[in-house]
DNA sequence: GTCGTAACCGATACCTAGTGTCAGTAGGAA
DNA sequence: TTCCTACTGACACTAGGTATCGGTTACGAC
């Protein structure tokens, strides 16, 4: 997976006119440091010593920067994820919960079809695949 | 779209052992009238005279019957569509919410795709299409 | 270095969407 | 008609997120 560090995500707060406040510093560290994708109440416990709101704050934010994407899990829940800008998708392992990003140009032509069958123009989507990673496959055998 | 029935819906319903009750006979009557897709909350409303728990309740049976499907919003809500057993998707209008089911054959090699590029199996997705039905797009022009 | 100020903060109350519990009710088989 | 149990409404509760507001702090200007 990508690489994000909070420098990189600190030079893009102060960039865009944004405050580098410690809460942010440790909720960057945080992010990074709970990997793959967390959701919102897993960065909430693991950092006490910063209010709630300020999480969800920050978190909305950093979508807003397009420092962080959001995940829909399996199971319907709302995860998110540190994540290239550009437009993606995620393959999402549902044993061990590890993620990848993904990008298809094939998906397009899906799209169009669409458009033509229904009339609809389509000006976004949401695509998650789930099912299991290497290593989840191989331990399993 | 396609016309889903109550009482086809409480045939089978009976058919697979569950009690038809007034409750539910009104709760499928007023999912009917909602129309294209609805939110939890708009059924409750719309049924003051059953219980909230009940509308819940009646979701879940429902959509494990496979008469009701989730879809995700493009602001991420969840809502609900009664709709077809077989697999599909949603393309949504986000002015008027209009939706459409479709299935895709060619999204079958988008994830044969991704599957060879993340060793990932893949199975399961989810696919929600977001843009606008021929009626907003001439109404807006 | 210090000042001023607006961006930012934490605390807290609140909201929305959904679940768990439980005593009472009613569908429908016998 | 009876009886059993699936189903119900009422209500308290939880999870996840937002609004408000008085206090704090980053940081550019001086």
């Amino acid at each position: 997976m990508s690489q994000v560090s909070p420098d990189a995500i600190e030079r893009l707060l102060s960039r865009r006119g944004y405050r580098l406040t410690l809460p942010r510093r440790h909720l960057l560290e945080v992010m990074v440091s709970l990997g793959d994708h967390f959701v919102a109440e897993s960065v909430v416990t693991a950092t006490p010593e910063v209010g709630r709101a300020t999480v969800f704050r920050t978190l909305r934010l950093l979508q807003d920067l397009g420092v962080v994407c959001q995940v829909v899990l399996d199971d319907g829940t709302l995860a998110y994820r540190l994540a290239p800008e550009e437009h993606h998708h995620h393959v999402l392992c549902v044993d061990c919960g590890a993620a990848e990003d993904f990008s298809s140009p094939a998906l397009e032509s899906v799209l169009r079809e669409v458009e033509e069958s229904t009339g609809f123009t389509v000006e976004a989507h949401r695509l998650e695949l789930y099912g299991r990673c290497p290593a989840c496959r191989a331990s399993s055998n």
